[in-house]
Parts: C-alpha cells; sequence; structure tokens
DNA sequence: TAGTGGTCTAGACCACATA
DNA sequence: ATGTGGTCTAGACCACTAC
C-alpha cells in the first residue's frame, strides 16, 4: 500500500493509468475471453484485479463505451458490444428510405448472386493487409425492399478467419451479416470507412439492379475493421438512390 | 453548507447536477457571452459560480467538449470552439482527392455565381423552419481544385440573422465560410446532417461544372444546425466525384 | 436485500503553459 | 512561481435491476 498502485501485465510504456487499463481490457476483448453481448467484470471487480481505484476503471470503460465497443446498462452490469441488438443492427448501413423509417419497410429481401474462393487482387489484398494471390472469399448479393431490388454488394473476407464460410450458410443466416461473424467466427467489426463516389453500372449490374445504364449510383467502398484496427472486410456496394438516400450526421 | 448544492438559475426539471451545468454553460454560449476562440472561465472559477464541485463541472465540460462545443487544453484553459482554427477548418466537407491530401491541392478557388434575396419556397421553409414566402438569401457559388470546377454550391439562408450578408463581403472573405458566419454574424454551426444520392446535372449544373448531361455526380443536401439545434443553412452540393470522393468514418 | 452502474464530493499530485 | 487542465484516489449516496 506504499508504492503507488501498478497495473502491469505486460504494458510496455508511461501512460496514463486509465489508458493502460483501457489497453488491457482490448486485450482480453481482442482474445475473446468475454465474448459480445457477454458481461465483463464489474467495476469493483476489474478496479481489484488491476488494483487501482474504481474511478480508474470506470475511465477507461468510459472511452471503451464511447467507442462503441462496450456497453453499460445501470443496474445490470457493462456488457460487450455486438452487432446482435436490435438496437444498433445494421450499423454500418447508411441508406434509408426516403419516406417513412427504415423500419417501416421490412427487412430487406436477400439473394446470394455468386460466393466463391478467389486469389486476391493487388487492390483487395491492400485493402485487407494481404498479399497478392492469398486466398480470399468473393460474395455477390443483392438487396431488395418491397421487391425493389436496391443494392448491388461485392464483398471480400480474408480465407484464414472465415474458413467454413459458404454460399449455403450465407444464405440460411437470417439477420444481420455482421451478427453471423461474431457468433460463428469471432470476428467482430468494430469500425469501420467508407469512399463514396457517384457512378453508372456496367451490364451486369445494371440487369441485377433493374436499372439502365445510365441510370446514377451510390458506390461505397467500405473496409471494416476489427479490434487493433485490423481490416478484415472489403464492401463494394451499389446503392439506388431513386427512393432512399445516405443519411450521415455531421458531429 | 449544510443545504446540498444548488445549481437552479431557472433550471426546471430534476437531473443530474452536471447535466443542469452543461446546460446552463450552454445557455451563456447561445447568449454569446463567451465567442468563439476566447476562453471560457476556469473550472475552478465556474464550479465557485455554480456552488458545485470542480468534478462535477468537469464532466459538464467533458460533455461539451465531445460535442465539439468546447476545445480544452491542457495548461491554457477551455475555449469556444470555432470553424477558424486551422485543425478544424472546412469540418463539415468531406469530399477528399483520391491521391495526396487536402491541403496537398492547395485551397479552392471561389466563385459565387449568383447571390440574391428572394422568398422561401416550401421545402426551403420547412428545412429552416421559416413559413413559405419569408425572406432568405441564396447563393450560388463553385469551388474549383487546380483549375478544375469541383463542386457547385446553392445555398439558402434565413434572411433575418444573415442581414447584411452581400455578394462583396462573400466573395471578399477568404477562409472557410462558416467563420464568416460566426464573426461577422455571431452564428455559430455546430452540428449539420447530410443526404447524399447520386444524380445526373441539369444543363445549367453540367455547365458550370464543366461536364456533360450523362456524368453521375454526388448531391448533398445538408442542413447546418446552431445552438439547440436550430437549423440556419441549407445547402445543396453537387460534387464531381471522378478525382475525388467523400470519405466517411463509421465507428 | 444485494449488486450493479451513476452521481457527487474533496483533496492530492502531475503536466503543461506563461510570465 | 502561478494558474490551468489532467490524473488518481477514497468514500458517500443514488437509481436501477434482479432475486
Amino acid at each position: 500500500m506504499s508504492s503507488p498502485p501498478a497495473a502491469d501485465a505486460g504494458t510496455p510504456s508511461f501512460s496514463p493509468l486509465y489508458q493502460q487499463i483501457r489497453a488491457l481490457i482490448l486485450q482480453r476483448l481482442q482474445a475473446g475471453e468475454w465474448r459480445p453481448g457477454e458481461p465483463i467484470p464489474s467495476e469493483i471487480d476489474l478496479a481489484a484485479r488491476f488494483r487501482v481505484s474504481q474511478g480508474t476503471v470506470r475511465k477507461a470503460i468510459d472511452e471503451l463505451a464511447a467507442d462503441n465497443l462496450l456497453v453499460r446498462r445501470q443496474g445490470k452490469g457493462t456488457f460487450v458490444a455486438t452487432h446482435a441488438e436490435q438496437q444498433v443492427q445494421y450499423r454500418f448501413l447508411k441508406l434509408v428510405p426516403d419516406e417513412g423509417t427504415p423500419a417501416s419497410e421490412g427487412p430487406a429481401e436477400r439473394t446470394i448472386v455468386d460466393c466463391r474462393r478467389v486469389r486476391a487482387s493487388a487492390d483487395v489484398a491492400r485493402a485487407l493487409a494481404l498479399r497478392p494471390g492469398d486466398p480470399v472469399l468473393q460474395v455477390r448479393r443483392v438487396l431488395a425492399y418491397g421487391g425493389e431490388p436496391t443494392i448491388l454488394e461485392d464483398l471480400w473476407l480474408p480465407g484464414g478467419p472465415f474458413k467454413g464460410l459458404t454460399a449455403e450458410r450465407l444464405a440460411q443466416w437470417r439477420g444481420p451479416m455482421y451478427e453471423m461473424f461474431e457468433s460463428e467466427f469471432g470476428v467482430r467489426m468494430v469500425r469501420a470507412e467508407e469512399k463514396l463516389r457517384a457512378v453508372l453500372p456496367d451490364t451486369d449490374q445494371a440487369s441485377l439492379l433493374g436499372v439502365t445504364l445510365q441510370t446514377p449510383l451510390l458506390s461505397v467502398e467500405r473496409i471494416a475493421h476489427t479490434y487493433h484496427d485490423a481490416p478484415m472486410e472489403l464492401r463494394r456496394g451499389l446503392y439506388r438512390t431513386d427512393a432512399h438516400h445516405y443519411r450521415n450526421d455531421l458531429g
């Protein structure tokens, strides 16, 4: 009790205690010690483990909650965030109908157009931090709302973490794809960055979306990352924006 | 000292103390008591004024800083956020060049195409929380990068707060338009929401941007708000995305 | 009733900026 | 040397949830 409290468990550098605690919690999240949806130990418990005050643990958790990695629930505990929760489903999908709410038009009808194992091209490899030629899973699917094909998505997943993923399993899954990644492959996406452009479709894309070659479409290239910013998915979407729009809030 | 600390200055409801403090600070910000770029009183000072602990003031300021309304600077103080700071200039502009950094291509060349006083149409009135027919200022301008016209913007401002704004003053201003709104009209934009679509230009738009009628463009409709979510600007942008893209980070 | 996170306080010390 | 925000602690009490 005479020496200052130490929370070292392999953490190297000098930084505020609560940042070190944050890093330790992050490590355990990444290691899968606490799985999505499950509660992490209480603040008092963690404070005892790490030999720091509850206030310091609290500040570490505050940051992780602000980053959407943890969710606090008063009276219940602190939980590992998940894409499965009703509230935050489709957290990364910003396309909303011009009229009504996303819920009002019901869930999307999904069609897997293609799903196969390929070798990473140069740009896919760069996006996923792989080497060209490395095995990746390539998927093409169409999302329709009220019978109208609205989104065409091509996505690439690194072969290693997603070993065993097939068109059948994709087609059978109900609910968000990111929820399946969590529960079936232990890959939780925590952050994504998107590049948007206006483009015209090629003939394949136009026919899959049921539009002409002169229809402007919103191109959305997304790279989704898991813990520690490791890229785990490249997704290229083509959105019809005749009855929907991409909504963005600037803080 | 015997009674519980009270921070009431017209605040009505029961809510955490720090939320009440936050509301009080917000009021003073809105009233212009502390202007953009200026420091607000120190935490100790505010704690004394409001008769609460420094920790409570700190938590209130933490939230306001997270919302980009205040900026903390260690050793110096806490300052009212402003669009004038080098770091956060063009905070609401998400169009970046495909290669290089926004800075590398230098500031945009700006041309005011049109600027006049009109009566609000139905949709402009709705966006700005005015009544149809109310006076508004309508501006059209083109932004070019490296000689290439890239952005065409139409914007509408409520006539009252922006009385005295003319094409000359707009053309003469160097730096971000939102900085001018702050320093010349006392209107600080704190939040914005955008709706994005892919569209084709009409003939006027195409000629101003130097593109064909078949060139897909990114349509960005923005409503910018000042304190307390009051809408103060409607802006409709058309972005060329052949050498730029709209970058968005999803937390 | 017990356990959780949420609020509030008081005080100590540190890091940074300025004079 | 002084004043600012940043960190850390310890303890009290509140609000919510579950049993």
